[in-house]
DNA sequence: CAAGTGACTTTCG
DNA sequence: CCGAAAGCCACTT
């Protein structure tokens, strides 16, 4: 059968915002990624700055699990103590994420996709 | 259009 | 391991 449509999600209509909100909105619970992984996972190399200036752009009406974006060396991209920081931790806290002196270990919890994932997800 | 900014990454010391 | 500097990309002024 021809493939005029799309099974699930049409990337293509898709703005590179909205790509990194959905690539966000994948990584499953107790598992985190680096901004570097997004922008990767996305289509978008290159481009991890992006990925949190989308984050800090992103609507209010979207529930998306920033929490679970981290730095390339598994640190939390606030400075510790600071609000954003701390509701962070406790937000990995909660999925069973150990958080250390405001890092995590990626070694641990670091987001690997299935290729279920990268084909029906993130298929580009 | 040039300069500044930032929820980043990598390299160097 | 940690801090500083440079590189990079999209957005704002």
């Amino acid at each position: 059968m021809t493939k005029q449509e799309s099974t699930g999600t049409d990337s293509r209509k898709l703005t590179p915002a909205e790509r990194i909100w959905h690539t966000v909105g994948f990584i499953p619970k107790g598992s985190v990624a680096s901004y570097g992984k997004i922008a990767d996972l996305a289509g978008l190399p290159g481009r991890a700055r992006y990925v949190g200036y989308c984050l800090r752009n992103v609507p209010a009406s979207l529930t998306l699990p920033w929490h679970r974006v981290l730095r390339s060396n598994g640190q939390i991209a606030f400075p510790a103590g600071t609000p954003q920081a701390l509701t962070q931790c406790e937000l990995l806290a909660d999925e069973q994420v150990l958080v250390q002196n405001n890092r995590v270990n990626l070694k641990l919890y670091g987001w690997e996709p299935g290729l279920d994932v990268l084909l029906h997800q993130l298929a580009f």
